[in-house]
DNA sequence: TTGAAAGCGGTACCAT
DNA sequence: ATGGTACCGCTTTCAA
């Protein structure tokens, strides 16, 4: 009763070594056998023995020892920009990390704690990924690409505003979405717009390009655009609609809906009306805008999934010289209801 | 010009003893100036040569053969639900993962893909993390727990319902939520409940228990409890308002902010006055509580913060003996506002 | 101050 | 059908 109860007090973690010992064979013949190696017959008494040895002992392999040993992982590392971006987004990640798994990868979020560029995809490639997916945001450089490939990367894809030199990059560009917006409102008549610009860090790299966009769409056509800082917050939300009328807009361009929301409530409680006095409009179709009163007017964003771009990244691994992607990642279109 | 335009398109990855050739010093003194080991003085012109010939090559250590010579890992393995969980929670998993990222851990994210408890332990011990962070939802046995601290991690840690055997386990309940609701609407004289139900998959984890406290708070004190299934969709919405008065129910509680928003608008579009016909509270005290009319009460979540948790996750690595945490990790509070 | 060498845990080639 | 063994890249005694 004084003695260990059960092995499982062994303080040491068993090796293959211990396997085969315990099996009275090699460690190859146990590589062999838990690895169903094809090349190579093993008798069924003998790989019946190193199973059983294997679950006695609660053999479980180390898995860097075997990368090492095969000179390449199945990691897919994932640069992860600081700031939470919406829902939407937060789907889309996670959707990408199901199918990752899906097909046998090891998803490896790896934020960057203020390092450049160049330090960063240094720190990524001691990991020695098989593939490095970066989304938006997070600095990738040319010298950083080729320090990721020359550690081992199969793939390196970007999906951000811009082509990376040397990766596989996958240009998306929010300036659609703001274009959409522009457009629609242009459509309908309106001519002094207002874009709202969330002052949540991080946003800006969303923000701008939708700015941009806007602006792009609605100049030439002889509207004017004013980009309104807004914090996500009901104060400044207020402060802003107090103002508002001041600022001489017809129409907003609210970011997304969740801002839309914000702002839509502080302009009804100034006494506001939507859309006669300025009409709203917001982007990402969430459930929510259908629920306000007036029903909101949004961009929907049709991304890549997540399922689509694990498919692409095990593509590139496979067949890393192959033809980039050239696909339209995003499509935006704008959908009225009844805010504008 | 047609020769190798730079040494970025050597093939291969150089290891130490590259640099130590390039250096014309040992494989050990390239360790040492790398890493700075304090236990040996080597002279600054060497430190300088090995410097440079490093930075020439390109050199970035391999963490695989780093982490089996010293026999452990800084991994910390983050089992992940499929389902995304509301922002609360993905505001929290970042936060974490900042948090752990900074303590110098390496976050891998692995979700078990339809693995039953042991064998995803299994799965998850051949990374040989140094620690597993359990989130709530996914399975942990025991005898997991074995595996993996066998397979050298120093903290299991799970933040769920209930205590798991040989872990460090986190109990946060649920059901407090449930409870707090609950209490609040009792308070304000309603005695008729309906509880908001997720027909989502993965939302039960959360919703059950906090049913389960509802009930255990309500109908102790004479009220009914009645749950109230529903898909977050307008549709599921308008068919449930549409038999509202038939189920004879004077308050709800919505499960979250969110499930309450999509609720209360299909009840007003029915005609059914809030909160004189019948009262709402949400849970999560998200601003869109607050923007909607009439303001919705909620049951505000005090959450252990991601930064707390790392910090937790970090004490125990390094004495893994000590005493389990046992401070409360979740405070719940009901927050009144216009709709209760 | 520096170098030689053992060894971490697997895998796969070459013998037997 | 199985075993011996070299090797993946790095760290760390131990000697010189």
């Amino acid at each position: 009763m004084s003695q260990t109860p059960r092995q499982s007090a062994e303080r040491s973690v068993p090796t293959s070594a211990d396997v085969a010992r315990l099996a009275g064979v090699s460690r190859a013949t146990v590589s062999y056998v838990l690895n169903d190696t094809a090349s190579v017959r093993i008798s069924e008494p003998t790989r019946r023995r190193v199973r059983e040895a294997a679950e006695e002992l609660g053999y479980v392999p180390h898995a860097a020892a075997r990368s090492l040993r095969a000179g390449h992982t199945r990691i897919v590392l994932l640069p992860t920009a600081h700031v939470p971006i919406g829902p939407l987004y937060s789907r889309f990640i996670n959707e990408l990390q199901w199918a990752l798994r899906r097909l046998d990868y090891t998803v490896v979020q790896h934020g960057s704690l203020g390092l450049d560029g160049d330090a960063a995809a240094r720190a990524w490639a001691e990991l020695r990924p098989v593939a490095v997916l970066s989304l938006g945001g997070i600095a990738l450089t040319p010298q950083g690409v080729e320090v990721l490939k020359r550690s081992g990367a199969k793939a390196v894809i970007t999906l951000g505003p811009q082509h990376v030199d040397g990766a596989h990059s996958l240009v998306v560009d929010q300036r659609e979405i703001g274009s959409r917006a522009a457009e629609h409102l242009l459509e309908r008549g309106y001519r002094r717009i207002g874009v709202i610009m969330p002052e949540e860090p991080g946003l800006d790299l969303f923000s701008e390009p939708r700015l941009a966009g806007a602006r792009q769409t609605a100049e030439p056509a002889g509207a004017t655009v004013r980009p309104l800082p807004l914090a996500y917050d009901e104060g400044a939300a207020n402060a802003l609609a107090a103002r508002w009328r001041g600022l001489g807009l017809d129409a907003v361009y609210a970011y997304n809906d969740e801002y839309a929301m914000l702002l839509m409530r502080a302009l009804q409680d100034t006494g506001i009306g939507i859309p006669d006095e300025t009409a709203v409009i917001g982007a990402d179709d969430l459930l929510l805008g259908r629920l306000l009163r007036p029903r909101l007017s949004t961009v929907r964003i049709d991304m890549v999934t997540g399922e689509h771009l694990a498919e692409l990244v095990d593509r590139v691994v496979r067949d890393p010289g192959g033809a980039p992607e050239r696909r339209d990642l995003m499509g935006a279109e704008a959908v009225r209801r009844e805010s504008t």
